[in-house]
DNA sequence: TGAGATTCTCAGGCGACACTCAGGTGGAGC
DNA sequence: GCTCCACCTGAGTGTCGCCTGAGAATCTCA
């Protein structure tokens, strides 16, 4: 069982280290946050421990950093504050467990095996519409199982249609989200790169998951087409 | 902050009771899905903790019912599985969090927190007319449950009638609102339009949802013809 | 540096849609 | 029942929004 544990209060950090090691956790402690994504990303470990409260990189940043790269080991968090709002921020932005300073050893120990026995959290939501699914955390895209290669404007323009499955989005909005609202070239380009990602996601599949709405915008189905 | 737990493992049920009433909430328990959408019909709870396989009334069906009686409720669903299927299903159903069993009940609570300090979320006004729906955001028109093509133009009329359902309005009204004071052209193009529509809402359902009015101009029937 | 991938521009084409018009229909008042 | 007028109807016509293919410009990576 390798656990890291991620603290700059030192004294503590190493207090937790001889507790765990007790326990029969291997463990490795850094200071920062900078060090634990790079631990992290290096090692695979069980679970993590992580402060919230550190110099440069805080706590959420490494939580978010990690589940950016899809790094989904099982993250505990510890806070100083006992606000809700440290506890439902550091959940919110995919930690697994949630501690208060000072805790109770037993109870450490405890959560961290009962995160370990569930195993690496839920996957991030995979937007659906039908067959055709988008992982954001992975940037892939899958119409059924077949895996498509999208280029970077083509998978930005459909997370976006994506997200907004069901609705109708304009031009303009397509626009100002996935090219940005600095963009000075000519508007048809929507049109032109709707046309590549039908050519990917629709036609091959004899599909229309790609809607379009006259004089409005496009709508991707709900059902995928 | 007033909680419905719906489960049907009645231990599993008890145990959630207590462990919320602990913290605080004030909770209700049931054991099926028709029982829970009654409840959450005669009490406006804070947020609802909903499992998905029930017996009789699914989950699923629980929020799909809630939702179309413009119940809007925070859901938090819980599951069994660990599929990525159950997870979008859901939220695509109408739900607004989702947890997969076993699960931290320190992150039943955080999540439940969040949840109703996000509020019950804003959905669309969808206007009706009887079985006729409008769906601003959406722009979706739908006569029962057969979705209607419509062009801009009609959309637009339709929308006109259908926010002023009920009342008569007469063609001056529609054309300075739909087409615009702007409009210079023959004036009949609203009769032309009235008859578009009336060929996709009404006459392929033997319905009279647009009423003409002599003299005056045109009402939609609040009870959608 | 060169080949391939990617982004973007441009101009032509096509068809859905908005609108016109001329005649038809039927209700209301005499 | 006759007449008038409001409304209905079908057959057009022109336009504009969207699609499409070709190719230039730019980026990327070996």
């Amino acid at each position: 069982m390798r656990v890291l544990v991620v603290d700059d209060e030192v004294g503590l950090a190493e207090t937790v280290r001889r507790g765990l090691a007790a326990d029969g956790f291997v463990v490795d402690v850094v200071h920062n946050g900078t060090d634990a994504v790079w631990a992290a990303t290096e090692t695979a470990y069980d679970v993590m421990v992580l402060d919230i409260m550190l110099p440069g990189l805080s706590g959420y940043r490494v939580v978010e950093e990690l589940r950016r790269k899809a790094n989904w080991t099982p993250i505990l968090m510890l806070s100083a504050k006992d606000g809700d709002h440290d506890q439902t921020d550091a959940l919110d932005l995919g930690a697994d467990d949630y501690l208060t300073k000072p805790f109770s050893f037993i109870v450490l120990i405890a959560r961290l095996r009962a995160l370990i026995r569930r195993g690496a959290p839920e996957r991030p939501v995979v937007m659906a519409a039908g067959d055709l699914t988008l992982d954001p955390a992975r940037r892939r895209v899958h119409r059924g199982d077949t895996e498509l290669h999208l280029t970077p404007r083509e998978y930005g323009l459909l997370e976006f249609l994506m997200h907004h499955r069901g609705d109708v989005v304009t031009k303009t909005q397509i626009l100002d989200s996935v090219w940005g609202s600095a963009f000075e070239g000519d508007p048809n380009i929507v049109e032109v790169y709707v046309r590549y990602l039908r050519r990917k996601i629709d036609v091959p599949f004899d599909r229309h998951a790609i809607e379009t709405v006259r004089g409005m915008g496009y709508r991707i189905d709900a059902g995928g087409g």
